[in-house]
DNA sequence: AATGCGATCAACCGCCGAGAC
DNA sequence: TGTCTCGGCGGTTGATCGCAT
């Protein structure tokens, strides 16, 4: 029970990798890529499911991953996409290249959500870098950009003129004088909406200042999903094409922004927090 | 040096949806 | 239409590491 049908009709083996599994594994796959992943154990002489082998190939073995820890750059993406797609990794992890969603989870549930629990609020971003922040601010928080008695962020103005951050902004404004929906962050329960979703729910910041590979941004389409704490859920389909890393393509108006043009003030504050 | 404990992360588990038949 | 296989995903576990005592 539990194990796929791959994994039954052999006996296979679990647990780490050993090097010369992986040299297989790698050895196989870059010669004969993977095609069938049930059938990769056999043909590649392993003794795993073919679950396994994708597993490892995936989140460990790929050529183009990233080892390391992540950047502040990424961190504040994480916490931003986290704060629309909610425990999405995968979503997540497509706009963090050679990130696995495995990573992107275990980050989130190590570096961030035990510092979230205990602070309740993600409102200096010092929990979560203490040793790289600069004393060019003087203090920097959240609230000390977003003020605590100022509008609730979500319904925020923002900077830009994308049509697509003025679609998602009328929506959110639109439902809430409504009073038919009760936009609160993902996860409510653990965040101060002033401080933590604070970054931005502006979808465009995905792009800030982020050198995408072209092959990941092409005909990009996302799926922005702004999700409340009730059973409703607004659902916005934003189609961008990214055209290099620093300007991208809204496709409604073919606005074409330089990454600083995409600035909000929100997520400039949040960048000279990290950088400065 | 030994031990305890929390943090990290690779790997597994269980479920779901898509596609083939 | 129902069943089966497979890939993919999020949640969870457990081994290992590093630090504090």
């Amino acid at each position: 029970m539990g194990h796929h049908t791959c994994c039954n009709k052999q006996k296979v083996k679990r647990g780490l990798w050993s090097p010369e599994e992986d040299e297989k594994l790698i050895k196989y796959i870059t010669t004969y890529g993977h095609g069938c992943w049930s059938s990769v154990p056999k043909l590649a002489g392993l003794q795993r499911c073919g679950k396994s082998c994708r597993l490892r190939w995936i989140n460990y073995l790929r050529p183009d991953l990233k080892r390391g820890s992540f950047s502040h750059q990424e961190a504040a993406l994480i916490i931003e996409l986290h704060s629309i797609l909610g425990n999405r990794w995968a979503q997540i992890a497509k706009h963090l290249p050679g990130r696995t969603d495995n990573e992107v989870k275990n980050f989130w549930n190590s570096s961030i959500k035990k510092k979230l629990l205990s602070h309740g609020t993600l409102s200096d971003f010092s929990m979560i870098f203490p040793n790289n922040l600069t004393t060019t601010n003087p203090n920097p928080s959240f609230e000390n950009f977003y003020p605590l008695n100022s509008t609730p962020i979500n319904f925020m103005p923002i900077s830009t003129n994308s049509p697509l951050i003025l679609q998602v902004d009328h929506q959110m404004n639109n439902n809430h004088l409504n009073g038919d929906l009760n936009l609160n962050p993902v996860v409510p329960s653990l965040i101060n909406p002033l401080s933590f979703d604070s970054i931005t729910n502006d979808p465009t910041w995905v792009n800030f200042n982020y050198p995408h590979p072209q092959h990941d941004l092409d005909n990009y389409n996302q799926n922005v999903l702004i999700q409340g704490n009730s059973d409703s859920m607004l659902t916005s389909n934003i189609s961008l094409n990214y055209t290099n890393g620093e300007n991208f393509m809204d496709s409604r108006n073919a606005d074409i922004k330089t990454h600083q043009d995409l600035l909000m003030v929100r997520s400039v504050n949040c960048v000279t927090i990290l950088f400065n």
